[in-house]
RNA sequence: GGAGGCGUCGCCUAGUCUGGUCUAUGGCGCCCGCCUGCUAAGCGGGUUUGGGGCUACAACCCCAUCGAGGGUUCAAAUCCCUCCGCCUCCGCCA
């Protein structure tokens, strides 16, 4: 959520915003004018509220006559209190629900436009040439199956369509990846967390899940819980309606988890393989700092990702994405593309986004306010060190003629294995 | 699953039965000042959060806030209802 006040004092920076997003500019003024009927009617909600305390005083004191002639007086005022009170509640409310579809105020440079409009920052390593190597690559589920790595027959025999098996090298090549991943964050100084993945309608609404992403989560309607497609939804929520003393630095945090997505806009689409499912390890980076710190930090976070890429020895390419593809709570995001050799092109292995204080705000993590008295939202970001789609790419770049796979150095120690070879 | 207890402004705590004197008590911690070779002690003051008004984003004034949300009432920490969380006991199951 964006600050109301922003809003108010400079409306033609948040109409700005939503027009590199692509948004509705006309959502400024529908809040404009929630907000102006919210502050009439609590302006004067409060002005009655104060009489009908004073009266109320008088008539504690009272006794007889004098005490039933305030009764009647002050009866009226109270009904009035309760009315304002019911519309100054309604308009703000109102209020909140519309600038809630606000997205966040997007950073200068960001390109403008939609999915196709990203700027590409950087360009690591060439697309393997594979008619230099003499030889036709196979997918990573034809090498998965050859591995006896990938199953997903037995995924859709258990739990349907986009489920899956890692078996014997692919479970522990998955094992190996996250744990180096968890490795260096430590060694970076995150503090790993053991996180739920089923949370509450409070942290799903707080992290941003519930507005664009409402058809992508799977709801457990008995419980009323959400099974969370990322553990940045378990680690925003962490530090909820907290105050937090950021004056030693950022509070970074990293997790593994077990994420679920429905994927239910992506009929037809990546359906071979593990590329889109249902279900996956990732593990997460999360940072929690001062506003004026977010920008450096978002460098960080995205070096961070580029070591654990270059570790696994892919190319792939640095985007800074488009505006309209931002979704709500980032200010801006850079993601990682791996290239995959038998799509011809890249594809998403991370992605880390600047949410400013957009989702602390809604969260309630704020800080003592260096500048005044009071508190202020603090800004938080996320970034991918570390997802089971990773070894679609490790798969597919490393693969040799006879169908093994090279194990990257970096994941060597960890798998006991230099090379991971077809079963007979 | 059954029975009971508890939830107060960082922590502990008074207040809830018997609604108004609560502008929520006291202690600890913390901050500022005084005193003082230094430190400690002592003394004085301050110390929830969110919002509105007015403004220099100060000071000041006001409203809300006693787990959350409703209700009763002129008036709710206090009475009633619903929900959430924690604890204890019993049962059941690993």
């Amino acid at each position: 959520m964006i600050d109301i006040r922003t809003l108010r004092e400079d409306p033609d920076r948040v109409r700005a915003s939503q027009q590199a997003r692509g948004e509705d500019p006309a959502l400024v003024d529908a809040v404009l004018e929630a907000d102006r009927r919210h502050r009439h009617d609590l302006t004067e909600f409060e002005r009655l509220r104060a009489e009908q305390k004073t009266v109320g005083k008088q008539v504690a004191q009272a006794s007889g006559e004098e005490k039933s002639a305030l009764l009647a007086e002050v009866k009226d005022t109270a009904a009035r209190v309760k009315e304002l009170d019911r519309s100054q509640a309604e308009a703000a409310q109102e209020r909140e629900r519309l600038l809630r579809r606000i997205g966040n105020l997007v950073i200068e440079g960001v390109p403008a436009g939609g999915e196709e409009d990203f700027r590409v920052l950087d360009t690591v390593g060439q697309p393997r040439d594979f008619t230099a190597d003499g030889f036709e690559p196979r997918d990573h589920l034809q090498l998965g199956e050859l591995l006896g790595a990938i199953d997903m027959a037995r995924g859709a025999k258990v739990s349907g369509s986009r489920f899956y098996f890692l078996t014997g090298p692919g479970a522990r090549l998955e094992t190996a990846l996250l744990t180096l991943a968890l490795q260096r964050a430590h060694e970076a100084g995150f503090v790993q967390l053991g996180v739920p993945t089923l949370v509450g309608e409070e942290a799903m609404a707080g992290a941003g899940f519930l507005d664009a992403h409402a058809d992508e989560v799977y709801r457990l309607e008995a419980d009323g819980l959400y099974l969370t497609g990322t553990s940045e939804v378990a680690l925003a929520g962490y530090h909820a309606d907290e105050i937090l003393d950021l004056t030693d630095g950022p509070r970074r945090y990293v997790a593994s988890s077990t994420c679920y997505r429905r994927e239910a806009g992506a009929h037809g689409k990546d359906t071979r393989g593990i590329i889109r499912v249902h279900q996956f390890q990732k593990v997460e980076m999360f940072v929690y700092c001062r506003l004026e710190d977010a920008e450096t930090e978002h460098e960080r976070l995205l070096a961070w990702e580029r070591g654990m890429l270059d570790a696994m020895e892919l190319s792939y390419r640095v985007i800074d994405v488009a505006a309209g593809d931002l979704g709500g709570p980032a200010a801006r995001k850079y993601d990682c593309e791996g290239w995959v050799p038998t799509q011809g092109r890249y594809r998403e292995l991370t992605s880390t986004s600047n949410c400013t204080d957009y989702q602390a705000r809604r969260l309630g993590a704020r800080e003592r306010d260096p500048n005044r008295s009071g508190t202020r939202p603090v800004a938080t970001l996320n970034g991918t060190l570390a997802t089971t789609r990773w070894l679609v790419a490790l798969l597919e770049n490393h693969q040799r003629a006879d169908g093994s796979v090279r194990v990257p150095a970096a994941l060597q120690p960890l798998l006991g294995a230099e090379v991971i070879a077809p079963r007979e």
